[in-house]
RNA sequence: GCGCCAGUAGCUCAGUUGGAUAGAGCAUCGGCCUUCUAAGCCGAGGGUCUGGGGUUCGAAUCCCUACUGGCGUGCCA
């Protein structure tokens, strides 16, 4: 709100002044704090327009503007900023703002735009891994930060149990019940799932069915403990996720997509707008007429549709279902296959464009200083459930939400779970259970602020350079927010949470919030306190993570 | 070969889309507890933003190029 009347007092104050002026110039938060609060290129911009020097016109902007009472102070520099400093009564005012508005940093920025988040969709044949849980914060976090700005997204979760890894599931599986029968299996194939979930599976498959499952034929056998390791599966991923604080608003089954017949009419669409043809007895998709390097098959020689088909579909059903855009979230190895997906939205007669993917890189763990190997083959996958364990829910959702998305992330175990400044998550905590103890303290001392104590005149007692700091940063939040969501990268999150947590603990080591002295400065400070609180829970919420009164 | 992503302090990473003297955390070194939680604070050292060109008032950021690393380039999913 601040930056909007600074940019139509320059406005107002460029047509007094009768200047040109260029629409593209910004006010934005310098960096270097000895440039003011808002700093603004306008005369830089302007000055072809003008023929004139800009620091001249910058001079006459500062001279004019410099009178208003909502600034201490309008300074020219370098080659022609104009530097703002606010007035302190502008920051007591949006304080006050922080504190009686219910949904701080909250807009209307998103304007309803209806928005698919599709994340994790792993196949149903395993525990979560710890790339799945990267994506889990990722994709939540997102979500939760985009429905507080005003989008209108939901997370989605893809179950691709009808490939050929859910034959491989269920034979391994009916391999384990076998041998728990007593059986002798010989060697376990190596393209079977070796971990020791398919063990514990077939142990309890032993307890619900029996050994009547062996008297079924083949076919009907294998498709029972297919369903029944789907089931399994199934929900102890979404037990995981649950345990991680995500909470998928949909789930969509390949399988049920498969058998509403969507594949088929996504199929149909396609040779309708003459992008398929056959070749080889194989049935294709042209898609290198749609921007993709080559085209793709998408019924085998062999009578059955490739992967494509059932991901075309499913995608279809995100744009029949009235999402404008859609975000996938995906793994490193998936970057070849966006152009032949894309490809498909065009020809289906949507705009590409509608599709975003996101990449998140992979994650190594490291312990005492070494990798932690991870191999899927030996089944000795370091899961989504053992680093919750291992480290917290809170530490690892803001360890992976710490870092962008496409840099690869080195997970330090040992950091995660210190108790100390090291381990950022702690860091940010500690200062929220101070808050509360200090405010406790002063309720033992029966200080206690209401809203009619509160006015801009007790307010004045806030004028050391860490309370200003303060609240400039916590007027900064939406600004924040409003960035992530449009550019989908949450780590900003982390970073603003950090940020204002290492100002509040400066401002503790300097400042006694309850003190003798003042009992009007003691309530100020609270006020103050209280703001910093408000504004720590509210990310604390967005990041799934949790806010101690004490720790 | 072609395509995508990345290369910033000893390490892990930010850098608000082209702004002013490139920033944090960790690690190292030196200080601060009779005072609301020392899980904290203050200070110091540490940089050819991978190299080279270009675009302009101005480049870590945009363009070209070379190098290095990761990944992709199946009638696998």
């Amino acid at each position: 709100m601040i930056k909007e009347k600074i940019i139509s007092d320059l406005k107002s104050c460029m047509k007094f002044l009768k200047l040109e002026y260029n629409e593209n110039f910004t006010v934005e938060t310098p960096k270097n704090t000895d440039h003011g609060d808002l700093s603004t290129n306008i005369a830089l911009v302007s000055s072809k327009l003008n023929r004139a020097n800009p620091r001249i016109i910058a001079e006459k902007i500062a001279e004019k503007l410099v009178k208003k009472r909502d600034y201490k102070k309008v300074e020219v520099a370098g080659p022609g900023f104009v530097n703002f400093t606010l007035a302190n009564s502008i920051l007591h005012a949006a304080l006050q703002t922080i504190v009686s508005t219910p949904n701080y940093g909250a807009s209307d920025f998103g304007k309803k735009e209806k928005i698919l988040i599709e994340f994790i969709s792993a196949n149903p044949t395993g525990p979560l891994n710890i790339v799945s849980a990267r994506a889990a914060a990722y994709g939540d976090t997102l979500c939760r930060i985009m429905n507080y700005v005003g989008f209108h997204a939901i997370r989605e979760f893809y179950i691709n149990d009808a490939g050929n890894q859910v034959d491989i599931l269920a034979e391994s599986l009916e391999l384990r019940f076998r041998e728990i029968l007593g059986e002798n299996i010989g060697e376990f194939p190596l393209e079977a799932y070796h971990g020791e979930y398919v063990k514990e599976l077939a142990h309890l498959l032993n307890s619900t069915e029996g050994s009547k499952l062996l008297h079924f034929p083949e076919k009907d056998r294998l498709e029972r403990i297919k369903k029944f390791a789907l089931k399994e599966i199934h929900s102890m991923q979404v037990n995981s996720l649950t345990k991680f604080d995500v909470n998928f608003d949909s789930w969509v089954s390949e399988r049920a997509l498969r058998s509403q017949g969507i594949l088929e009419e996504a199929l149909s669409y396609l040779a309708e707008k003459g992008y398929t043809y056959e070749s080889e007895e194989a049935v294709w998709f042209a898609s290198s007429q749609l921007g993709d390097e080559k085209d793709r098959v998408l019924i085998k020689s062999d009578g059955n549709p490739t992967y494509l088909v059932p991901d075309i579909a499913y995608h279809l059903t995100k744009f029949q279902r009235g999402h404008q855009t859609l975000i996938d979230v995906l793994g490193p190895d998936h970057h070849g296959y966006v152009p032949r997906l894309k490809a498909a939205i065009n020809a289906l007669g949507y705009d590409e464009n509608a599709l975003e993917v996101v990449f998140l890189q992979q994650v190594n763990l490291f312990e005492d200083g070494e990798q932690v190997k991870m191999s899927k083959r030996a089944g000795k996958i370091v899961t989504m459930d053992e680093l919750i364990d291992d480290v917290g829910k809170d530490a690892a959702r803001f360890f992976f939400i710490n870092r962008k998305p496409s840099a690869h992330l080195n997970f330090d175990l040992e950091l995660a779970k210190k108790k100390s400044s090291e381990n950022p998550v702690f860091y940010c905590q500690y200062a929220y259970a101070r808050i509360s103890s200090i405010i406790e303290k002063a309720e033992n001392e029966n200080i206690t602020i209401t809203t009619e104590d509160i006015n801009l005149k007790l307010l004045r007692k806030l004028n050391k350079p860490n309370e200003l700091l303060l609240i400039k940063k916590m007027i900064s939040l939406g600004a924040v927010l409003n960035l992530i969501a449009e550019k989908r990268e949450p780590h900003h999150l982390a970073e603003y949470t950090h940020e204002l947590a290492t100002m509040f603990h400066k401002y503790y080591q300097k400042h006694k919030v309850v003190t003798k002295k003042s009992r009007d400065t003691t309530k100020a400070r609270l006020y103050l306190i209280s703001a910093v609180k408000k504004i720590l829970a509210i990310t604390f919420d967005l990041m799934g993570i949790s806010a101690p009164e004490k720790m």
